[in-house]
DNA sequence: AATGAATGAGTGTTCATTCAT
DNA sequence: GATGAATGAACACTCATTCAT
């Protein structure tokens, strides 16, 4: 509709950026969106808008819409697991403090902006492409799962733990915990509506999770009978 | 298309009024697609085909598409937290055992399908109607965490759990992982990818927490000797 | 949706009124909506509410929207040449007092606000039933002009009104002019942008309308020259 | 349906861009259409189709359907007013014969085909968009009556025109009948119902508005009688 | 490599009209 | 007579996707 000039003198190109930074910057930009207004509610003129370039060139370097999340699911799951191990290598301390960080930093307190969007669209996975959130899980979480169900069992070795923890189990739900509470608290009003810090939150979790794995108390008559009456 | 017999008599009515019937029809089918395909995947057309009207009809009970959402949040707003309720009254046990029963029934082992569904859409709501799922956090998850909350205290108080539990947190993790993981297995293939028993995710789930609230071992002679046993 | 109470006792019917009646009491509600909000946007439920019945007893009475918007017309056709002829007979005057009295009574100042209503209506017609508005010319309009055309004749007989004034044109611009300005004033907020007082509009506009009849200044040589200008 | 020319040489695009020419014959198509059917019973397919597109490239160019009309409007009242002042400027002849050529030129004859249908639809926003009739009225016709007004007041001071003509009332009056009854004329059936030349309309018009602003008879007892009288 | 004009299949929603009761 | 449940044909508008340039 704007008139172009069609002065002959500057050549001037109207798009003139490496190729190579594109796909970045595009696949940047849909994280951001994804993480902030949901899969569905964007649309590819934001995505396009966000990364500075026009529709067009994101469908010339991803074939449709879902493929950029698959895309950013990808990218989760070659790091995440990745970053998990080198926590364990990088910290040969006793399992409850290889675990404690485990938790903080691969499931609570995301290193930086763009890995805590990562976490809310993996999770937004499961409604908005099932059969990518399926795939995800295979690739990534049930791996992230057994490499804690691997410390939990070193700790069991080791006396620190109880034998008869439940260590697959552990590991999913308070994962899983914690990361939903986490992200809801965060994307949603929760924070306002059900008030308090999200240090708390992380380092509760924290405690509880290795609480539930230690020997339990188990002299006395007062423990022994109440055992018996909850079964 | 469809032959229509020309006697006279009866004139055999193409449709028929059942204005009891129909409103709870096409909320049940509107649950069921929701459940199955998400709210934003499921059509009005679809649900008024599944409740075996035309789409008119949906919209002569129901303002719009929103408010079958919403209408479906408030049945379980309604229900929900009752029924924990009447689970904590119906059953004077110790704490513990109250626990128990609430974490089972009122998180992994849904009454029947339709409230197994009213839990997927309710997850759903996080990304398909973020106020909605807002407001429902409010009127059920809330309520519903402080009341484990107030049971937890009550155990404290009896020296059945330990005193420095964060009862606020281990309310929200325990519930929130219990009923995600529930969810991602019934809903993708995580059961298959990822094969053990719900059973044993919810036995376990509930031993963990109990197990986090138990006094520990900590100082003195007896808790090292069963660390040394343990091991 | 509500549940009807079924006690035997107290039949009352949920209905019983006079069936002479509810015609009227329709139609009247549909003047009333149509000349507020207009034929389009008005919806058969608001008409019905408005008419304390409900959407089938519309129809019980009357074949679909448009009879209602028909029936209004014949309303008018049937009245509105009736009184301006009763206007002449009744005030047997000079013509310009005659034509004084039906421009205002007939064109500008409605005998109640039904009459208003339906002039309201009456112009819409053009837009929201060509067809109808046709009629409605040819049943009302042409003979309201004509009438005012042989008062002007008469008025050209006596002496009073020049020769050459065409009383055809005169009778049709004045009163669609009058009538579309009072209409414009009275729906829009024409009132508050173009502000002068509606009684100024009808008092100048019947002033003018004689004016232009009259014999013009012709003694003189000024005016002559004027004339001799212009044409 | 159509057969595809299958020499691989020149694929024969299905479309062309033409980025220039199609918010311009959008927009014609709009036109003429709300011209034709009215602003409410005109479908966006409709005005695609006539401008050969589809409904999305409609929406490519305008925001929705109003926008047609608003941008329609913004076309006449950027040009009507400017229009006036060009004929008045360019007419340095009496007042009288600049009312004529205004009235003529202005309200009467439209330039082209286009510019009679843009009147159409001017006069039927009344019924279909009454905000953009108000702004419409604001910028244009009360613009225009006021340069009508400052002519008659010229002519006042000249001594052509009486002085206790109301040009306000004869600005609005006259042009609002002119309009309204060429577009009765030329919309309905009306010019065959009521059956008698455009061209005298508008000449028989313009005399009348003319002879309404001159001076009138004042001698002899007669007419003196007569004034009285008629108050 | 990049653009952005053009497409077209949906989608929610409205509402006049029908018809079982 | 009267109701209001049920219908179904539109309709405006959105947006992922295609493709001419």
């Amino acid at each position: 509709m704007a008139v172009k000039k069609q002065t002959a003198r500057a050549p001037e190109p109207r798009w003139a950026r490496r190729p190579e930074e594109r796909p970045r910057e595009i696949l940047a930009a849909a994280l951001r969106l994804f993480a902030s207004k949901g899969y569905t509610a964007t649309t590819l003129v934001d995505i396009a808008k966000a990364a500075g370039v026009t529709k067009g060139t994101v469908y010339y370097y991803f074939r449709n819409k879902e493929t950029l999340l698959a895309r950013l699911a990808e990218v989760n799951d070659r790091e995440a697991v990745g970053e998990l191990e080198a926590i364990v290598r990088g910290n040969p301390g006793p399992v409850s403090s290889q675990l404690r960080l485990v938790l903080r930093r691969g499931f609570a307190e995301p290193r930086d902006e763009s890995r805590r969007q990562l976490r809310v669209v993996y999770v937004g996975l499961h409604s908005d492409a099932p059969r990518l959130f399926a795939r995800a899980i295979q690739q990534t979480l049930i791996r992230a799962w057994s490499l804690i169900v691997k410390l939990i069992e070193r700790g069991k070795a080791t006396g620190e733990f109880r034998q008869d923890a439940d260590a697959q189990v552990a590991a999913r739900v308070f994962t899983a915990g914690l990361v939903v509470q986490m992200l809801w608290r965060q994307t949603t009003d929760l924070a306002s509506l059900d008030p308090f810090d999200d240090a708390r939150m992380v380092d509760s979790t924290i405690e509880l999770f290795l609480h539930s794995l230690r020997p339990a108390v188990r002299i006395g008559a007062a423990a022994g009978r109440r055992m018996a009456t909850e079964s």
